[in-house]
DNA sequence: TACGATGATTGTAT
DNA sequence: ATACAATCATCGTA
């Protein structure tokens, strides 16, 4: 329970996001703002016509977001059009509603002014200027309802694309590749650009997870090396291991106590 | 269910 | 552009 209070930081990002794009032009220019708003709720499929071609259209570039791991996420691309078509029937019925109380605000304006009509005169311009200052402020509120469906659409999507949702641990022997890989270059733990890519393709995940991975694993690891103590011991006496084998010579024994002394050049974490 | 581990994102400094 | 640091959201487990 208590999983709405979860999304409360998500959302703020969302909307700190629909606000940066108001804030970006907030020098009153309406028309830029306005054809924005539009355009986005077109491009979601909120404004356009019925179908939800638009959402079929998220729902891909969440899948694409996800990345390989084809899974059949149908019932979660269901949940999603169903909250969309929701909210673009709410947009759709205000919008409507807003439409015909400006048209009966503009008759019963104009029922006024011709009653007035009769006790003094009143020129068209009068006329067509009431019209026009009725309109810009019912056009206003309506700008604020797509504002707001703007803000509900991005929180939707947010929620949908935000990879943090479906995030899966590595299998043991991706961990295993990349700690192998980490440990026994802990003195200077960045893998070039190729070698990223060869552990992607060993450990078959992307070149940007391999760089997340070590983002995270030299930061939690100077954190606190204490932590990590016995597991860099295990991997460097694997090595150890492995190159004793490979080379059948060196009858040293081994156990390093410190890790870092496997490297030579130590100090480029710290 | 609470809590640590872990992958991903965001913001900042270089 | 890249790394770091903080944080988020989920997973796995006691």
């Amino acid at each position: 329970m208590c999983v709405a209070s979860r999304y409360v930081g998500e959302e703020k990002r969302a909307l700190a996001g629909v606000l940066s794009i108001r804030g970006a032009q907030d020098e009153e220019p309406p028309d830029p703002q306005l054809m924005r708003l539009d355009n986005m709720l077109l491009a979601e499929g909120v404004s356009g016509p019925e179908k939800g071609g638009g959402a079929s259209a998220v729902a891909a570039a969440a899948a694409a977001a996800v990345g390989g791991t084809g899974n059949d996420n149908s019932v979660e691309h269901s949940d999603y059009r169903a909250k969309l078509t929701q909210i673009r029937q709410i947009y759709h019925t205000e919008l409507e509603k807003y439409e015909q109380a400006c048209n009966e605000f503009t008759t019963h304006v104009m029922n006024l002014l011709r009653e007035q009509s009769r006790t003094r005169p009143i020129s068209p311009k009068e006329i067509e200027r009431m019209v026009s200052i009725i309109h810009r402020k019912f056009s206003s509120i309506q700008m604020q309802l797509k504002q707001s469906t703007c803000e509900a659409v991005m929180i939707l999507r947010s929620r949908f694309l935000d990879a943090r949702r479906k995030r899966r641990n590595f299998n043991k022997q991706a961990t295993e590749i990349l700690n192998e890989y980490f440990y026994s270059h802990l003195s200077n733990p960045y893998p070039s650009e190729e070698a990223k890519e060869e552990l992607a393709k060993k450990c078959s995940i992307t070149v940007s997870q391999v760089s997340n991975w070590f983002g995270n694993k030299r930061i939690r690891y100077k954190k606190n090396i204490g932590k990590f103590q016995e597991e860099a011991n295990m991997y460097a006496a694997r090595t150890a291991v492995n190159a004793t084998s490979a080379s059948a010579q060196g009858s040293q024994a081994n156990s390093p106590s410190t890790p870092n002394s496997a490297g030579e050049s130590p100090r480029s974490l710290y």
